[in-house]
DNA sequence: ATTAGATTTAGAATTATTCTAAATCTTGTT
DNA sequence: AACAAGATTTAGAATAATTCTAAATCTAAT
């Protein structure tokens, strides 16, 4: 069947990105700050009032794996998602919670030099800085 | 009521060190992995039967407050803890699961570069390394 | 139209963590 | 030693985040 799998994959690749991994990927896409599930899902509700709780996970799931989200997980509660795909750095302010985006451009040899201390193949490199954002420090 | 129990020597009575406390911090320094509070839990038990999941759960709060362990959070699952306390990074393969320690000095650097570049007042910076561990790497 | 396979749905189940209220322990005072 | 105030522990309930389940629905290829 190999003439038939060429046009299976290319019908397939279109519609993999079904109504509602579309509408999730939009909300995050939309989203000013790095929204929870439980964010996604009350917005993604507002675009397609039967979507389920189970399909955001498993949509968010779908997108993570396909490369078009990243997972965001730091210590307190739920994890983020972020439509920012390039690598790039965060930074968590323990005052009010916010996190924000910015972009090292030293990581690039921080990774290396981090694979070749721990012998590790790397994949990839996440760098959080914590602390006190502008509008939480105080002096 | 007569006394069961020897008391705690004076320097664990000085600094609130409870019995519990100490045991939880014994499990998590002994453990040659970091271990969950879950695994802590199951730890502590054998020392101190009657510990209870919350005991675990308010001393691991209280030995992080205190600075004695460390809390690790990455994507999937449950916290793990940490007795190396100063300064360090982690590698997390994604074949087992294994974490790993590491040091990278470069890491004071970045968290000044980093507190610039986003104008937070830094209080720590956490670097971890995805990929595959010696064990799974394939090539 | 039929079938196979993937996806969605609602809700149950699971996992991780926090909360609650009563019991117990510690410490300081008498 | 007795006593009270305050901290800690305990068991279990409650909550939050996430995954699982099984039936219904959709899609693509016959």
């Amino acid at each position: 069947m190999a003439a038939h799998r060429k046009a299976h994959d290319a019908a397939a690749r279109k519609t993999n990105l079904t109504r509602q991994r579309e509408v999730v990927l939009e909300v995050v896409t939309d989203a000013e700050h790095h929204p929870t599930a439980a964010e996604v899902f009350e917005q993604a509700k507002k675009r397609l009032p039967t979507i389920s709780y189970a399909t955001v996970y498993n949509s968010l799931r779908y997108l993570k794996d396909a490369g078009l989200i990243l997972e965001i997980t730091f210590g307190n509660g739920a994890s983020r998602y972020d439509s920012e795909t390039s690598r790039h750095d965060h930074a968590v302010c323990t005052g009010c919670g916010k996190l924000v985006d910015f972009d090292l451009t030293e990581t690039v040899e921080l990774m290396r030099a981090a694979a070749r201390r721990t012998h590790f193949k790397p994949a990839s490199i996440h760098l959080t800085l914590v602390g006190l954002c502008p509008d939480c420090r105080s002096d």
